[in-house]
RNA sequence: GGGCCCGUGGUCUAGCCUGGAUAAGACGCUGGCCUGCGGAGCCGGAAAUCCGGGGUUCAAAUCCCCGCGGGCCCGCCA
């Protein structure tokens, strides 16, 4: 057997390692049982060792022994000598077998491969690599992104990030919903201002210009409907609207009181319109159809908020390689087309003028009750395609563009929040009854769960949110002031760059850090936390780390690893060499949260290793060098954790 | 009414997919550690009916069933 020196994945090496003594042992000593895998968990405490298994646990009850008498018998006939990684294994507890790793083995085996394979170790390439698109962000061009939005580049930047660092040929893309009536209104609004580039940040003004515009002629459409309703309509109705216009003329109040000038000049401007609804009306379907004088100005608008995205998502360091308009699919005939092609299939039935697609129908006839999760009883609702005046909805041309992503590559990952879960389904479940069934599987929706404000309710209406540029802003000023308090001797610009990727860095990870399935709630607290758990303290633990690499002399002569043997050592070299395994099970569950983890713990064990043990100047000199070869691979290790999600490791701060 | 997601010390989170040994970490509280590689740090302490109840299993925070609490969805909005 060839002793391998370095691997992508030191522990996997030792794991496999383990299956094969175990094999090996089962055979000799249960030679007719049969075991159909090898699943291995990580004990408790290092005093277990780094591995264990339970399957005594299991192989006794088919045989008169205990699982304590059967770990024993197993064990006694392993021979670990062929094995360096393994330096003993025994029978513990009720029947466990455990294996304990031979540390100067796999702590030479990990530094070695983390040297040699530096920016890449950790970043396990897969044996199938595809192309694969990332949609991620796709925040309406009609006012900016704000922390409510904020998790969706994050994320998105990061799977991206960590499916790229696996071997995937990624495509991150940005989809700009610019058909419909937001995009009317705002370009009704620009219209009627003149035309004329905002000032300050641009999707920041667009935001403004829209709240005004919409609640202006909500109010105006209210007093007109609430007229009609008091002739014809139901006490209820009237009610009803009453209170709706109530709620928008209080927001006017609102609006009116932050923005006078603004407002003023918006109401005087549309005021001047008979009915506003009209011209809005004219919009959404001169867009949709696309008469060149609706493209012209809500294309305009659209990109003066997109510039504006751009700008704050650069500031992120979140780059989109494609920014793909929902106009083009209705103008190039693709929504027609989707659409007449989904009404030659028997899942589209009318009523009235409405179309509507049974969703139900293709669950059924292509048998996806367990596929997709849903229960026996379970009916999926039907999904409005058209509407009665003809006009088609959200869904209905989010079909041509997820074929037009699915045609390109081979897997399309949607970053979506997770209210939008049954229109991703009804969406999968159109492509299936257009036949598409293979790729549709390919199909994946990426769901994420809210993030709130406490005693703080972000309305859209009222233009009342706290944006992804004012958290940047005051996450950047606060680590400039930890920054000045901390090292006061730095040049200024230095401080500057310092706070730029510490701020930044700790909104990303307070976002990216959390089960994207649980909710988020937005504090500054918890954002701008610069302690434990957070992008600065393991941002913290790598400068330090090159800290100690700057003044150590070179790099290390002579290690002996086998001196490595105090835990705070061990527990180091263990994470350094499992960080390939966490990086896996990232990359294939799309579960970037965990990369988070395992940095933090990381930066915990590397923090007490170094403040209870010297590197430089440690006796022997061996042992110094060893200890130094483990600083950097720490250091390499953080640093590539950190990159998957999108946060620099800065070496000074 | 139906469906999905979440529920773990006072607070925030990991673990749940793939069951396994004393449920891990942080904040807060509390007691220590700066003439030794940067104190954004380290070492200790108190603190948990893993929402409740059944079930499966040698073994349940984890799997199944029934509840409870919170959020979301079921639109000719996006």
């Amino acid at each position: 057997m060839v002793r391998r020196l370095t691997s992508v994945s030191p522990f996997t090496e030792f794991r496999k390692s383990c299956v094969t003594i175990l094999e090996d042992a089962l055979s000799k000593t249960l030679p007719r049982a049969s075991v159909l895998s090898f699943m291995f968990a990580v004990p408790p405490s290092p005093g277990f060792g780094e591995l264990s298994s339970s399957i005594c646990f299991e192989l006794a009850k088919k045989i008169k022994k205990t699982p304590l008498e059967l770990a024993k018998q197993i064990v006694k006939v392993m021979n670990v000598s062929p094995f360096p990684l393994i330096q003993s294994t025994q029978a513990a507890g009720g029947g466990y077998i455990n294996f304990h790793a031979d540390y100067a083995e796999l702590s030479s085996m990990t530094f070695k491969s983390a040297q040699i394979l530096d920016t890449e170790y950790g970043h396990v390439k897969t044996d199938e690599p595809k192309s694969i698109i990332v949609e991620h962000t796709s925040v309406n061009p009609i006012h900016p992104i704000h922390v409510g939005h904020a998790r969706n580049p994050v994320l998105g930047d990061a799977l991206a990030r960590i499916l790229t660092a696996h071997g995937h040929k990624v495509s991150r893309h940005y989809y700009v919903d610019d058909v419909g009536r937001q995009s009317a209104v705002i370009a009704y609004g620009y219209e009627k201002l003149g035309k004329l580039k905002p000032e300050g940040k641009l999707d920041h003004s667009i935001g403004t210009i829209y709240t005004i515009t919409s609640c202006i002629t909500e109010i105006q459409r209210l007093k007109r409907e609430l007229d009609q309703a008091k002739e014809s309509a139901p006490a209820e109705e009237v009610t009803k609207l009453q209170q709706e216009l109530d709620d928008w003329a209080s927001a006017a109040v609102d609006l009116e009181g932050r923005f006078p000038q603004l407002f003023n000049e918006l109401l005087g401007a549309i005021n001047k319109d008979k009915n506003p609804e009209h011209r809005v009306n004219d919009l959404v379907r001169g867009y949709e159809a696309g008469e060149e004088e609706a493209k012209q100005l809500i294309r305009e608008v659209c990109q003066i908020c997109i510039e504006g995205f751009r700008e704050t998502l650069d500031r992120a360091e979140i780059f989109l390689d494609s920014w793909d308009w929902e106009s083009s699919f209705a103008w190039n005939g693709d929504v027609a087309r989707t659409l007449d092609e989904l009404k030659k299939t028997p899942y589209v039935f009318r009523v009235g003028d409405v179309l509507e697609f049974d969703a139900e129908k293709v669950v059924q006839d292509f048998d996806l009750k367990e596929k997709l999760g849903l229960r026996k009883g379970y009916e999926v609702p039907s999904l409005t395609l058209m509407r009665a005046d003809g006009t088609t909805l959200y869904t209905t041309r989010d079909i041509p563009y997820s074929l037009w992503k699915l045609q390109r590559v081979e897997k399309v990952i949607n970053v979506v929040g997770m209210e939008q879960k049954l229109s991703q389904m009804q969406l999968k479940l159109t492509l299936y009854a257009l036949g598409h069934r293979d790729i549709a599987e390919n199909l994946i929706h990426f769901a994420y769960n809210l993030v709130t404000l406490p005693g703080y309710v972000m309305s859209s209406r009222r233009g009342r949110y706290i944006t992804m540029d004012e958290v940047m802003d005051e996450a950047v000023r606060r680590a400039y002031e930890e920054v000045t308090k901390r090292s006061p001797h730095l040049p200024d610009e230095q401080k500057r760059q310092i706070s730029d990727i510490v701020g930044i860095g700790a909104m990303k990870y307070a976002l990216v850090e959390v089960d994207p399935a649980k909710p988020v709630t937005f504090t500054w607290d918890r954002v701008l936390d610069f302690e434990k758990n957070s992008a600065p303290y393991i941002q913290y633990s790598h400068a330090r780390a090159c800290s100690i690499l700057r003044k150590a002399s070179g790099k290390p002569k002579n290690p002996d690893y086998s001196l490595l043997t105090k835990p705070k050592e061990r527990d180091t070299i263990v994470m350094l060499a499992r960080f390939p395994e966490v990086f896996l099970d990232a990359a294939k569950n799309l579960r970037p949260n965990t990369i988070a983890d395992f940095a933090n713990a990381l930066a915990d064990k590397f923090n007490s290793f170094y403040t209870a043990l010297r590197v430089i100047g440690a006796e022997p000199v061996e042992l110094g060098d060893a200890r130094l070869a483990l600083v950097d691979a720490t250091r390499i290790v953080l640093r590539n954790a950190l990159n998957l999600l999108g946060i620099v490791a800065p070496e000074r701060m």
